[in-house]
RNA sequence: GCGUCCAUAGCUCAGCUGGAUAGAGCGCCGGACUUCGAAUCCGUAGGUCGCAGGUUCGAAUCCUGCUGGGCGUACCA
C-alpha cells in the first residue's frame, strides 16, 4: 500500500513537471510539496492530492491545475483519476491490490505487521514498579498494560526489548505495615488466613493508619524500625523478607492473571545505595555542589529550574539518588539505545531532574532516556483516594468483570459451546479491561467508568474478540465442507466494504510503525476497532458461506482469513486474548 | 506565584506533518434474527471544536492572550 502511494506521488510529480515545462515555469522540488490525503468519503476515491500548494507556481486556480493534470496523466495509469474542485482524486485499480495483499498476509502469517523500523535498537522499558506494602490498584493496571503493550509494539517494530520492573521494597511505608503486623499480627499468615499475600500485607498497612490516628508515637516507631532495617538488624530483616515475599507472591499472581510479564526484576533494597557514589563523584567533578545546609545539589538554573537535592545533609539518599544508580547499572546490564520509564505524569519533574543530571554528568546516553508519562485514572466521582477507600483494587476489579462475563455467557446460553467457561470469561474480562485502559491516548487523564468498562457492546474489547470468534466459526464450517471446486477470484470482491477492509489490512504495518514511533498503543487499539467494525459491516452485507457461486465463497473466505490474521497479530500487541469461541 | 499538560455531541473518546459537509461508542428514538452465533447490523436526532485575537488561499490542528481544570514546584516516593 505504501508502494502504491509512492507510485502515485511520483506520477503526480512527473505530471506537474510536464505542466511546468509547458509553461516554462520554474517548479521547485514538487515531490516534497505534494500532499497525499485520504478523501473524506470512500466513494470519492482512495487517495487525494490537493492542488492548493501549486496555485502560486502556476498562477492558476487549483481546480484548473487539477483538470490539466488529468489530461497529462492520460489513461495509461494503474487506476482512474477524477477532479473534485481543487483536488485530484485517485481510484486505485482494485483487483491486483486484493491479490497482492492477501498473498502477503498469507505468506507472512503471524509475522505480518512486523517491521524493521527499529531494527538493531535495544530498548529497555521500565514499568509497574509497585510498592511492597499493598496490592495493585487500577492505576497500576494502566501502567502495566501501557508498559506491556508498548514493549510488544516496539518489538514488532524490530527492536530488541527488555522489560524491567523496579520493586520498591524499602522505606518507611514498608516499615509501617511491618510494624502493624508485629503489633497486631498474632503470627497469622496468608496461608493460615487464606488471604492473598499482597492483600494480607495491605490490610496491615490499613491497620497501621488506623492505629497511627490513635497513637502519635506511631510514626516515630516506624522511623525507628527503618533505622533498624538500614542497620541490618536481623529480626527486622527477617520480618521484612517474610512480608515482602508475601506481597510479591501476591503481586506476581496478579501479573500472571493479567498477562503481564518482565524479563528482569530490580529491587530497590539492592540499588538504593548505588547512586551515592555517582553523586559524590559528581561533586568531585564539580558537576554538583555542596549547599550551605550540607546537602549535595544540582543547580538547574541553566534550564530555568531550581536546585534539587541529590543527597541529604545526613548523607542518606533520596528518590533521585537511587535512580541515578540504577540507570547506570542497567546500562551495564543491557547497553540500551533507549530507556523508557513508564511512570505517571505526576513525576515529570523528577525525570527532568534525573535526565538533566545525567547530561551534566556527561553520559552519552542521557538523551536516550525517555519518560513515557501517562495521565491519572479517575473515577466518575473524582479522584481515587485511599483515605476514603475509593481506590479500585486490581484483583477485585478483574473478578468483578469475570463474574459479569459469566452471567453474560449464561444469558446467551453459550456454556455448552465453550470448552472452558471459566478461562473464556477471564479472557473476555481482560479484553474489556485492557482495551478500556488502552484506547485512550496515554498522556491524557482518563475517567474509569466501571459500568462502561463492563459493557461488551460497541467500542470495547469483547466486541473485537467477538469478530475474531465469528470469523473462526465461519472458518470451522468452511473447513468442514468441500469447496475444492471453488477458485479464488479477486475480481469478485467488488463491494466497497471489501475494499475498505483490504485497505485496512494493508495499513497494519504502518500502524505498528506509528504506534512504535509515538510509544502509543492507542493507535493500535483504534486500528483494531476500525478493522473489526468494517468487518462486521462487510459480513452483514456480503454472505460469506453458502453462496451458490463457490468461487465467491472461496474468495470471500480468503479476505476473512486475512482479517482474522491481522486481528490476531494486533490483539497480541495490545494484550487482548484471541478466542476461537466466546 | 511560577512551570507544565488538558478543554471537541448529554457522557466517554478519535481527529495523521494545517486542507473538501468535524468522526466513533454509550445513552435516546426507530428498524433488521425461517438468514454464516443479534456480544451483530442499519437509520434519526445531537457540536458557535472553552473564549478572544493573529498567521494562512485554508485553523479543531500553528502563535499570543484570557477563562476553567489536572499535575508539579520537598533533605516524600
Amino acid at each position: 500500500m505504501l508502494e502504491i502511494k509512492e507510485q502515485w506521488k511520483k506520477l503526480i510529480a512527473d505530471s506537474l513537471k510536464i505542466l511546468a515545462e509547458k509553461g516554462s515555469i520554474n517548479l521547485d522540488n514538487p515531490e516534497e510539496r505534494i500532499i497525499i490525503e485520504t478523501p473524506p468519503k470512500p466513494e470519492m476515491g482512495d487517495l487525494a492530492f490537493p492542488m492548493f500548494p501549486f496555485a502560486r507556481d502556476f498562477r492558476k486556480a487549483p481546480p484548473a491545475i487539477a483538470a490539466e493534470l488529468v489530461t497529462i496523466l492520460g489513461s495509461d495509469i494503474p487506476g482512474t483519476v477524477k477532479t473534485a474542485g481543487p483536488y485530484l482524486n485517485i481510484y486505485i485499480s482494485r483487483k491486483s491490490v486484493f491479490k497482492d495483499i492477501l498473498k502477503i498476509v498469507d505468506d507472512q502469517a503471524d509475522e505480518y505487521g512486523k517491521t524493521d523500523s527499529l531494527k538493531n535498537e535495544k530498548v529497555m522499558v521500565e514499568f509497574s514498579s509497585p510498592n511492597t506494602n499493598k496490592p495493585l490498584h487500577l492505576g497500576h493496571l494502566r501502567n502495566d498494560i501501557l508498559g506491556e503493550s508498548t514493549s510488544r509494539i516496539l518489538e514488532a517494530a524490530g527492536a530488541e526489548v527488555k522489560k524491567v520492573n523496579l520493586i520498591n521494597n524499602r522505606g518507611v511505608h514498608i516499615c509501617r505495615s511491618m510494624l502493624a503486623y508485629s503489633k497486631f499480627g498474632n503470627d497469622e499468615t496468608p496461608e493460615s488466613t487464606g488471604i492473598k499475600g499482597d492483600h494480607f500485607v495491605g490490610n496491615y498497612y490499613v491497620k497501621y493508619n488506623n492505629w497511627a490516628k490513635e497513637d502519635p508515637t506511631a510514626d516515630d516507631q516506624a522511623q525507628e524500625m527503618l533505622k533498624k532495617w538500614e542497620a541490618g538488624d536481623s529480626e527486622t530483616r527477617e520480618l521484612w523478607e517474610r512480608m515482602n515475599k508475601w506481597t510479591l507472591d501476591g503481586i506476581q499472581e496478579t501479573y500472571r492473571s493479567t498477562d503481564i510479564s518482565f524479563d528482569t526484576y530490580y529491587y530497590e533494597s539492592e540499588t538504593y545505595l548505588s547512586g551515592k557514589d555517582v553523586v559524590l563523584k559528581g561533586l568531585e567533578d564539580k558537576v554538583f555542589y555542596k549547599d550551605e545546609d550540607g546537602s549535595i545539589r544540582l543547580d538547574m538554573s541553566d534550564i530555568g529550574l531550581d536546585t534539587k537535592v541529590l543527597l541529604r545533609s545526613d548523607g542518606t539518599s533520596v528518590y533521585v539518588t537511587q535512580d541515578l544508580g540504577t540507570a547506570i547499572a542497567r546500562h551495564k546490564d543491557f547497553p540500551f539505545d533507549r530507556l523508557v520509564y513508564v511512570v505517571g505524569n505526576e513525576q515529570e519533574y523528577h525525570f527532568k531532574v534525573l535526565f538533566h543530571a545525567f547530561k551534566r554528568l556527561g553520559y552519552e546516553w542521557a538523551d536516550q532516556l525517555h519518560h513515557l508519562s501517562y495521565g491519572m485514572v479517575n473515577l466518575p466521582e473524582g479522584k481515587m483516594k485511599s483515605r476514603e477507600g475509593t481506590v479500585v483494587d486490581a484483583d477485585d476489579l478483574v473478578e468483578q468483570l469475570e463474574n459479569l462475563v459469566l452471567g453474560e455467557i449464561k444469558n446467551k446460553g453459550r456454556e455448552d459451546e465453550l470448552d472452558d467457561v471459566q478461562s473464556t470469561a477471564h479472557a473476555i474480562a481482560l479484553g474489556a479491561l485492557n482495551y478500556y485502559l488502552l484506547h485512550i491516548s496515554p498522556y491524557k487523564d482518563m475517567i474509569f467508568n466501571p459500568k462502561e468498562s463492563l459493557s461488551f457492546n460497541g467500542n470495547t474489547g469483547p466486541y473485537m474478540q467477538y469478530m475474531g470468534a465469528r470469523i473462526s466459526s465461519m472458518l470451522r464450517k468452511y473447513n468442514g465442507s468441500d469447496y475444492s471446486d471453488g477458485q479464488f477470484k479477486p475480481e469478485l470482491l467488488d463491494s466497497d466494504e471489501a475494499w475498505e477492509l483490504i485497505k485496512l489490512v494493508a495499513k497494519f504495518p504502518s500502524v505498528v510503525n506509528q504506534a512504535a514511533d509515538e510509544l502509543n498503543p492507542s493507535v493500535v487499539a483504534a486500528f483494531v476497532y476500525d478493522l473489526s467494525r468494517n468487518f462486521s459491516k462487510f459480513y452483514h452485507e456480503n454472505q460469506i458461506l453458502n453462496n451458490e457461486d463457490m468461487n465467491l465463497t472461496v474468495t470471500r473466505i480468503e479476505l476473512a482469513k486475512a482479517v482474522l490474521q491481522v486481528l490476531k497479530n494486533a490483539f497480541r500487541l495490545i494484550n487482548i486474548r484471541f478466542l476461537e469461541k466466546m
